[in-house]
DNA sequence: CGGTGAGACTAGAGCGCTCTAGTTTCCTGG
DNA sequence: CCAGGAAACTAGAGCGCTCTAGTCTCACCG
């Protein structure tokens, strides 16, 4: 089957010749716009065929001065991240616009991903959990639409899309509440983003279910080793059945000292996570968590990133969007034991 | 700070104008290739530099009638895919070729990836861990050149590199050995791509060291699921004091299962798992594993992509290239209780 | 039956680069 | 003092598309 690759490069001209009509009918047949009677858009697509043509991207984009390409900006090892980024696929199919992946990497860091992309004239740029300074974000979103996902960054000039991390703390504590518990202690993420909105939710939980006198709160961290750190802390002291962590890895850690102390989850303890992550699912955690929506996430981002590349500059206020999140239960929390 | 966003981009002509050169000039100090004296090199860098140019991609790629951007398709959700990728960013560096990704995902196929790519351009594609049919994977490679990543394709046209699998295996196998087990079991893949390489390995090892009457080979499978499931079968029968498992998922599967069950791992036994996986280094599960070498992988495709793309068509034979992996000991191996 | 206008189609000028084939400048040696 | 040649620089034709401003055809209407 080693047959004629590499074929000097079937262009528009090609197809033209082939069909017998003119370089600017095949453009109009290939863009789908009118002006070609269907017999002719026929022979075109029938001679495009024969000659297994296929539009150069590159120059598509050159010519039109439009590039419609949206610059996504990620986290290689962020799992969270692939999941926004499927959604945004899936979002983006019916646009007309076309996505360019730009990674980030312990070994890549944000501004390559971002430089790289710039130099394709993306005309949007939709940065997920940027770890960049603020002001290199707004700097750069002075020279193209900028969409923030899944990070805070009150009053800015740019767009942010994230989710309820406040909503979902309560929601946590709430679910943990129905249950029957009451002293219910949160291990929280210190300076991680998002912690700080976590650690309010779930005071803010606990004071309207008037358990403030309940409230216990822990420094522990984003990592599995923190969980188990905190692990300490938490065991010992005033007794708690219910433990809200910051994050599913936090939890995790949490989970696996506790266990290794002989004490059982959730029979003894019950404890949610936060993010839904993959270890959440794992048959061996089964963690109940506080899952993001990454469709609208993805769905909302790339809603503000079109209007802006299509709205004349600075013609919209940036605006935030804050999608609630959303209970998983699982296998780790139960009715307090009766004493 | 909202200055003049979105300028009317500038371009080559606007930093010749500046410079009081022609716009060859200016291309030929952006390329970085001989032709212009070190002052004037120096003006233009200046004047670029005042206008915030940069060099539109698009128009460069088509200029030049060589894309140099390799294509790369990979699994958003396949957490190794994630290390390969960043090496291969890691490995192109250097090589003055660009990286362009194509994401596949359960609701993205990989003939939707390879079909953006192919219409950039690329010059070559690099597909990590496809699950293309293997007819698809030779036509492609009719199109351009094709380096398949981390599958085996035996007597195939196109270009392989993978880790040596048999070899992994015996290496665990030997690490067991080494600690003083001999009654070592192998929990296997099934159909899995690479199982059978794996359970050959195992097989080998064992007949190489004697122990050909303790084989003792379980269905198992690549989820914590079916490690579980095998733990049924490994923990009743003959006793086994260490188990090798297809993969760490399997392998995690199984010690939770071991745990659940009473049993110590590792004192009594001892699990070693395959691939390194981000389970595999949580604290929880401290897993030992056979560890895939991402950045021997990505630099080999790199470097056959490459020169594949700048041969003449059909030059080269396909090779295949195998790199052997290496043996992560972490604590799930010890050497056996005595009775 | 000439005028009109919609529909089908084309010529050709970009888009922002690269690169070949020059031209100009200036040094060097005979 | 000039031939020769290297180094510095420029003109201009692409690359493969898009899109504006046409031209041509032909049905339809007053």
């Amino acid at each position: 089957m080693k047959s004629d690759r590499r074929p000097p490069n079937v262009t528009m001209a090609d197809v033209a010749e082939r069909a017998g009509v003119s370089r600017a009918l095949v453009s109009i047949v290939f863009r789908g716009v009118p002006g070609a009677s269907p017999a002719t858009r026929q022979r075109v697509m029938q001679a495009a065929q024969d000659l297994a043509y296929r539009p150069d991207q590159r120059a598509r984009l050159l010519g039109r001065n439009r590039s419609r390409t949206i610059g996504v900006v990620f986290g290689l090892h962020h799992e969270f991240h692939a999941e926004l980024v499927e959604a945004l696929y899936r979002s983006v199919e019916a646009t007309g616009y076309d996505l360019a992946l730009g990674a980030t990497a312990p070994s890549r860091d944000e501004r390559r991903a971002v430089k790289s992309l710039l130099d394709y004239r993306c005309e949007a740029l939709v940065l997920l959990g940027p770890t960049l300074r603020r002001a290199a974000i707004e700097e750069l979103a002075d020279r193209l639409p900028v969409v923030v996902v899944a990070r805070a960054m009150p009053r800015t000039s740019v767009d942010v899309v994230r989710t309820d991390d406040f909503g979902g703390a309560r929601m946590a504590v709430e679910h943990l509440a129905g249950l029957g518990h009451t002293s219910i202690t949160h291990v929280d993420g210190r300076r991680a983003p998002g912690a700080a909105e976590r650690r309010r939710g779930y005071h803010a939980a606990m004071r309207d279910l008037g358990l403030l006198s309940e409230t216990r709160l822990i420094a522990g961290g984003l990592t599995e080793n923190d969980g188990e750190r905190a692990a300490d802390d938490v065991l010992t002291g005033p007794p708690t059945t219910a433990v809200t962590a910051f994050n599913d890895h936090c939890a995790a850690g949490l989970i696996a000292a506790a266990r290794m102390r002989g004490l059982r989850v959730p029979a003894a303890l019950s404890v949610v996570g936060n993010d839904n992550s993959h270890i959440a699912s794992l048959t061996s955690v089964a963690l109940t968590t506080i899952a993001q929506d990454a469709s609208a996430l993805a769905g909302s981002a790339l809603g503000l990133a079109r209007a802006r590349a299509e709205a004349s500059p600075d013609k919209l206020s940036p605006s935030e969007i804050v999608v609630p999140p959303r209970l998983v239960v699982r296998h780790t929390t139960a009715a307090p034991q009766p004493p």
